[in-house]
DNA sequence: TATCAGGCCCTAG
DNA sequence: CTAGGGCCTGAT
């Protein structure tokens, strides 16, 4: 077990927050999720937060996973007072992550979201992971089944993806899995690009448009000047930045904000 | 019954 | 380059 302390994380807005789809709750203030092929839970008590693995595990994969290192406070702090709207927004938000996810799951994971609602991606992915997915269990007994590999989707017929329920974005899955297997598109060059290069190549995938793209590289390769725009984002552009949002002002934080306006849009009474 | 959900592809003009 | 039609599916 390894407790930590941190004023800038939340576990339930992170796991609301749809940017991880295999994270889930699963008691009082406790949480689940699957990643990189390991299993976890963890739980918060205020600013406390107990990661149920051991040291080494954390140190080694969670820590950056849950981005850490990132001062949030620093960013939020450095917003415009007088940008109402995003002032809300990040007080709303405050306590969410940006991940660092398994760049082939994100791939896959945001070509099923496309015109697709959060709860219905999550249970594409979860018949994706059990019908392709190694079987594991976790140090605790738990059952769970990994992200499936490029191999396994790259062998799966379309007719087998088509019954996944994944609709017309089976085609998008197939090709994209086999291009990745193949090596059309090599996921390990892809980590030293810089944002403008690796989105050019992320959109090479067929089925990988701008928006899940930028999806991409923020939630795998940590690209946080990316800025995907989805429906929720650009009905808050038309209202409240018609004259353009400020990325001059924001730059590399400018993907971090867009996680605050998403999920004050999507939640916010 | 029609519309929508964290779009993308393809074809016309 | 921009606009518009078509596309799986389940929830409301």
């Amino acid at each position: 077990m390894v407790t930590i302390e941190n004023h800038n994380f939340s576990l339930s807005k992170i796991c609301e927050s749809g940017q991880c789809f295999r994270m889930e709750k699963c008691g009082d203030n406790r949480y689940r999720l699957v990643a990189f092929g390991k299993y976890l839970e963890a739980a918060q008590d205020g600013d406390c937060i107990t990661f149920d693995c051991a040291q080494e595990e954390y140190a080694h994969v969670w820590k950056d996973y849950f981005d850490l290192e990132t001062d949030y406070a620093g960013i939020i702090a450095s917003i415009d007072r007088d940008d109402m709207y995003l002032v809300s927004a990040a007080e709303y938000g405050k306590g969410i992550r940006i991940l660092n996810q398994d760049l082939w799951e994100m791939i896959i994971s945001f070509i099923v979201s496309q015109q697709n609602n959060i709860k219905r991606i999550r249970k594409c992915i979860g018949i994706l992971c059990e019908k392709y997915g190694e079987k594991r269990t976790s140090v605790n007994g738990m059952e769970y089944f990994e992200f499936p590999t490029p191999e396994s989707l790259a062998g799966a017929s379309l007719e087998d993806l088509y019954a996944c329920g994944l609709g017309y974005r089976s085609k998008y899955i197939c090709q994209t899995a086999n291009s990745i297997y193949h090596g059309e598109v090599d996921l390990e060059k892809l980590r030293s690009m810089d944002y403008d290069a690796a989105k050019r190549e992320l959109l090479r995938l067929y089925g990988v448009g701008v928006k899940v793209a930028d999806c991409v590289c923020l939630f795998a390769l940590h690209q946080t000047d990316a800025f995907p725009r989805d429906t929720h984002i650009n009905k808050v552009m038309a209202a409240q930045y018609p004259d353009g949002f400020p990325f001059e002002r924001y730059g590399k934080n400018s993907g971090i904000l867009q996680q605050y306006i998403f999920y004050y849009d999507l939640n916010k009474k």
